[in-house]
DNA sequence: TAGATTGTTAATCGATTAACAATC
DNA sequence: TAGATTGTTAATCGATTAACAATC
């Protein structure tokens, strides 16, 4: 997360989808124009950084007095992050979690589909998994080889997650999104996304006790 | 997130529960002492980094040659962010993600019980929840009321979140942990942490496109 | 001892904020 | 027009990296 992607820096590419979040509320409100004042007040952020943000990611202009058209905003962010383009993911690690993952519509919205899901234990999908099969995960490998997958999602208990991550790895996947609490260990063209639930916890739980 | 926490910056307060997952591993695995070269290069960080994140909440010196003692500096981590102390939370919204966050079993570790959850429908606890009982939301208030509770969770649809954190704020919970995709409005001094699963892994796609 | 590692001070880099001219 | 908002350039702030003396 330490380069810059297409002149946006790491910081205002976290910021970007919470933008799109926003303007879609706002626009189902019914609001047509937004100014940058009022967004950055809204999201606890300041003016000038929505302002820089906006400018780094938009190819069109705000009118001054008016605002940015939310719309156009909209689709222009939708464009920068690639959601024309369909990604690819597929899980490893069938538990609670990995059954929250699978039954979670959010993806919908990014274009992001999961494919297919594997455990160590198969088992038969059911409704809420939105049908999509888990397979032994000794078939993993072979799917992976003979399927076009962009993301590898790891929900396995921490001691099989180095062992899937090595199966992506050989696989060629770039991207893994790890939910196990450990450190990965990857060559370094792949790009790694820890979801440690647990630490964001604990970190929130410090914040609140050094007020 | 802005400011500095005790001397440590916001970024290093948000590695630091990756150096206790790594330093607990290698522990593991029977080590006793460990350099800064060593964790640095193990975690994808840079060495000064590590040293001066060390140093930031060390109250103890390494030994030069030989490294840090990894018990002591598990100790010094876990007193840090106040693992002595355990935090109370509660849980709104039962449905696949909450009941995930339920069972989840990370949070012995940081300390942190999850204490009561709350649904729009009451749901008799199963056992994978770990005998947590699932009250009606119309229960919240006064639950919160009669009991010390430090951090609320919300996993409900978008719909529900901001009327729940409206609750949580005026029964004085004062850290909001948020998996519903909106930007919550709270006064100043209560300490929201976003965790938006659908926006994380649509960041990772757009790190993948832009390589 | 020699040298790896320590902790710290100074330099660089990146991100945010301040200031301001342009414009509808 | 007046003034709110735009986009941009310069200044500040914070985080990371480089350099180095101290030490076991």
């Amino acid at each position: 997360m330490k380069n810059a992607i297409e002149g946006v820096s790491a910081q205002t590419l976290k910021r970007i989808p919470t933008y799109l979040t926003y303007l879609e509320e706002q626009k189902a409100l019914g609001k047509e124009y937004i100014s940058t004042p009022i967004i950055a007040n809204a999201m606890g952020l300041s003016e000038i950084l929505v302002k820089k943000d906006l400018t780094s990611i938009l190819t069109t202009s705000g009118k001054p007095k008016v605002g940015h058209n939310i719309q156009n905003v909209i689709d222009e962010i939708k464009y920068f992050l690639g959601v024309h383009n369909e990604t690819k993911a597929i899980l490893v690690g069938a538990g609670q979690l990995g059954s929250a993952l699978l039954g979670y519509k959010g993806f919908d919205k990014w274009n992001i589909k999961i494919e297919a899901a594997f455990d160590k234990n198969e088992k038969s999908s059911s409704k809420k998994t939105g049908n999509i099969a888990i397979m032994n995960v000794n078939k993993l490998r072979d799917y992976l080889l003979n399927n076009d997958i962009q993301i590898g999602i790891i929900a396995t208990p921490v001691e099989a997650a180095q062992a899937i991550c090595n199966i992506f790895v050989d696989c060629g996947i770039k991207g893994i999104w790890n939910f196990a609490p450990l450190v990965l260990q990857t060559p370094d063209d792949v790009v790694v996304q820890n979801e440690n639930l647990a630490s964001s916890l604990a970190i929130l739980s410090k914040r609140l006790q050094s007020k």
